[in-house]
DNA sequence: TGAACAGTTCAATCCAAATTGGATTGTATT
DNA sequence: AATACAATCCAATTTGGATTGAACTGTTCA
């Protein structure tokens, strides 16, 4: 059904967490969802100083999920976005990496369950 | 349809996030689902000392995600596995959070395209 | 032209969390 | 009883990213 989860797709899940997991940056995605967009707002919003949220947007533009405009009527100020796209492959890494499904019963390559196994077979063999 | 997305709802999915994000907590996860739960086969496959698993299990523990059972023949060997009601609710609280469904317009609430409006109102009355 | 403004960039500092080395606990084996 | 072992705990150190303050870019308006 569902392809192999590689290292890779699991380093990929990484990277994107990476980027949401910080907790204003997960507010900032909270607000753009809600439809603001405006970066003065934000910053009233969330308590925080201009510079510190155009870092922060920084990290969000630069990951693909969050995609900037220029206002057409007065260029200084800037409208972010959420990239739909981008969201979509987010949420499928997740769902396939963390999915319930893929639990496996435990595989016993170590312990002492793994090991004794041919000591236990030796034994009743010259007795019988 | 679905219930407010209040700031305890991002607050609480920041912390689950906070537990899974770190690169080695994610790989560990990966690996109790594939079945691997032998702290020590853990340790061989990601290469990192047993103290330094112990501390992350610990965060993993401490969050609910990750349960823990001794081995009932040598009590020294211990399990770690997936609680699955946890990533359950894991996995609700993202999807509730970065459900795409919530994505809305612009609010103007700031800019210059929410001042201005006053003063275009303004304009045509005197002259009708 | 120059003052005001939004946003960005840069260097320096700060801080919370990861990592490391070593001691400790508790169980199994001889 | 003594040794070996898995795991945990603890204190000290390291470190990567967040934060801060100030300078800089480009745009708008008087």
């Amino acid at each position: 059904m569902t392809q192999p989860i590689t290292e890779t797709t699991v380093a990929e899940l990484q990277s994107w967490l990476q980027v949401i997991t910080h907790p204003k940056r997960l507010k900032i995605i909270n607000l753009l969802m809600e439809g603001i967009q405006c970066n003065c707002e934000i910053g009233e919003r969330l308590d925080m100083p201009r510079n510190l949220i155009s870092h922060h947007m920084g990290i969000l533009r630069q990951s693909g999920l969050v995609d900037v405009e220029r206002d057409s009527a007065d260029a200084r100020w800037v409208y972010f976005t959420i990239n739909q796209p981008a969201l979509a492959q987010l949420r499928t890494l997740f769902d396939v990496v963390l999915n319930p499904a893929r639990i496996q019963p435990r595989q016993p390559g170590c312990g002492p369950q793994s090991a004794p196994i041919e000591f236990v077979d030796a034994e009743p063999l010259p007795s019988a």
